[in-house]
DNA sequence: TCTAGGATCGGCT
DNA sequence: GCCGATCCTAGAT
């Protein structure tokens, strides 16, 4: 389970491109355990300064946020609810704070592995649909906030086994549980592969 | 220092 | 489908 990583030109691209592509590659974890790869087929962009729902609005530039302000394709990884873990990956460049978050996908190897993490009695669709599920699964924490995902020897890491999605398979809609940014609540940035037209 | 609220999950009805 | 857990973070005092 070697393929190539995603070179960092990928992600300095517009984010709601790099997003789209981001559809069908795999995560790779690589534990004390062994390795786990994980297809995507759930992905956000966040556009932002100008995105009432980004960490980054208007600017904001705290301890937190560091991360998504510096060089695309590093892990940003914070906390929600107290409880979570949420892995996104920084695109563009220096100053230009956006991310796509990684929401969910399927697991291509090490499934015994994410369900010795996870729990016997979940469901198999059930393992990594969800982004907290998901750091869950492959024990990412904020410890991993800040990793290159473009090196190719990091614990952590993106690659391309030359898996696309096609145009037909993805459905865009609007994004979860970001009520309170108003009108950007609606906007179609959360990216699906759905399995049939 | 204090306080409000959140890019979620899973259990319960 | 609804709701509580749980604690960090950021912005307000």
């Amino acid at each position: 389970m070697n393929p190539p990583v995603l070179a960092r030109e990928f992600y300095q691209r517009p984010t709601d491109v790099v997003a789209r592509e981001m559809l069908g590659k795999l995560l790779i974890r690589v534990l004390p355990q062994g390795v786990v790869a994980i297809r995507l087929n759930e992905v956000e962009a966040y556009l932002g300064v100008d995105d009432p729902a980004c960490h980054t609005y208007r600017g904001r530039r705290t301890q937190r946020t560091e991360t998504m302000w510096g060089e695309a394709g590093h892990a940003y990884v914070y906390l929600v609810y107290g409880i979570h873990h949420c892995l996104n990956v920084v695109t563009l460049g220096p100053g230009l704070p956006e991310a796509v978050l990684i929401r969910g996908g399927e697991i291509v190897v090490g499934a015994d592995l994410v369900r010795e993490r996870r729990g016997p009695r979940i469901a198999e669709r059930c393992l990594v649909d969800g982004p907290g599920k998901l750091c869950q699964a492959l024990a990412i924490d904020r410890s991993d906030d800040g990793v290159d995902l473009c090196n190719r020897s990091s614990l952590l890491r993106v690659c391309d086994d030359g898996h696309s999605v096609p145009d037909e398979r993805v459905r865009r809609v609007s994004r979860v549980g970001v009520d309170y940014a108003g009108e950007a609540a609606s906007w179609l940035l959360r990216l699906v592969t759905v399995s049939t037209v």
